[in-house]
DNA sequence: CACTCCTTAATTGTCGACAATTGCCATGAA
DNA sequence: TTCATGGCAATTGTCGACAATTAAGGAGTG
């Protein structure tokens, strides 16, 4: 089928527009292009070999992902999460997934479940062996959710989840450095809630999902406090 | 203070391309623009008398905002809901609105409150003087929603539901030409909201917001599914 | 010394033209 | 008649240049 469509390309990279779009995404979500930085369309055009149109038409695509924040006539720059908006991101996750695991629940496939707790599985055999390198399980982590709202057969929640919601999670990682945070009891978590699933336990499901995200949230804001307090601390002596 | 700077515009419209994003915005969900059709730039370009450089950038956000699709060098046409994206719809208001409610219930100021009593009001008397004109009281939803959103502050929330998904929902309506529907009863929802929110109860908010959202979901799928009855029963005769 | 105004450089917004891709229609063969 | 093939028109993708706006820096004045 090869030699009948040689020059099959993913859909999504198709036209120079959307190729650096995604390299743009991935180099703000990796931290390359630093976070408030300021972006300028002449510098990207150059750097990245395209002309001004296709450019701009990626920078839209960025701002309606929330990744940049373009002022008319000013300019743009990489978004600087505060921790204010990060909570905020955490109380739309909480609405957001619980309802997914609620749908999975209900719409998830029998491969998709097995599929599911492969992930798990996974992830557990990698926490292992090194259960220092954190990169790897928050990763995981999300793959975790990823699965579940796929599970959920909404398109609707797919999209916001994982096409918008997803990339700020990461870029929240990099920015805030997060590293691992609360290993063991996520893990426990999870299989609850795929056991909830496998169940078809709908209000079980949302109500174990509800909890995981809060739970996630309530840690990032007690970090987010010691660090307060530490640097309050050191600016005293 | 208008004398010192007189050519204060808002700052939505100061930019081509964002006036006429919002000139297509409107098109789109009052129905001028129909449901699947196809919209082509030169076309539009003629009509609104603008080159097609900023066109485009307003296609894109009209594709952000789901109210147009684009098939990369193949074209955009103007989304046309299906009921099972409608239901899909439903069950992300679902979820958001009644986190919404939950933190509105914590966040909303007193004048926040009153201001949402007086649509209340306003909306009822509406109501009163024209039972059968159904489009007021449905724009009168909308004000109800949107303002415990506001009062959610949570930006993330705000944009989410007020920018994009609210226009889905007028959108909807021309679409379906969904005309009013179970009046009362909402009403009566709307006010038991506003009760919890003004006591600070924040679980019970957003179990009455979900119960709401959740009753006019089921609402609409009903009369779908009455109409496809009907449409069978016609075909058969 | 501080403040205002103006000039200037850089960036963003807009435009028209060219290249590439798609879908359609006609033509021809099985 | 049906299907495949080729060319043609229209639309989308891309580019470079020009106009408009902004922010910054310096000159001048109180």
């Amino acid at each position: 089928m090869n030699s009948v469509a040689p020059e099959q390309t993913s859909p999504e990279v198709r036209t120079l527009a959307e190729r650096v779009f995604h390299q743009l995404q991935d180099a703000i979500v990796r931290g390359e292009l630093a976070p408030g930085s300021k972006i300028t369309e002449p510098g990207l055009s150059k750097t990245y070999g395209i002309s001004r149109g296709p450019l701009r038409e990626a920078m839209r695509r960025l701002e309606a992902h929330r990744l940049i924040e373009r002022v008319p006539h000013v300019g743009a720059r990489v978004v600087k999460l505060s921790m204010k908006e990060l909570l905020e991101l955490f109380d739309v996750r909480e609405a957001l997934e619980s309802m997914a695991a609620r749908l999975a629940a209900q719409n998830m496939t029998r491969e998709e479940i097995a599929g599911l707790r492969e992930v798990l599985a996974l992830h557990e055999r990698q926490a292992d062996l090194k259960s220092g390198e954190a990169y790897y399980q928050r990763e995981g982590d999300l793959d975790f959710h990823y699965r579940i709202v796929q599970g959920s057969h909404n398109r609707m929640l797919m999209t916001m989840l994982c096409d918008d919601l997803y990339y700020l999670v990461r870029l929240y990682r990099t920015q805030f450095s997060a590293s691992g945070t609360r290993p063991q009891r996520a893990f426990v978590e999870h299989h609850r809630i795929v056991d909830a699933i496998e169940a078809g336990d709908a209000e079980l499901a949302e109500l174990l999902m509800r909890r995981h995200v809060s739970a996630s949230r309530a840690n990032v804001a007690d970090r987010y406090a010691a660090t307060l307090k530490q640097q309050q601390a050191e600016e005293t002596v």
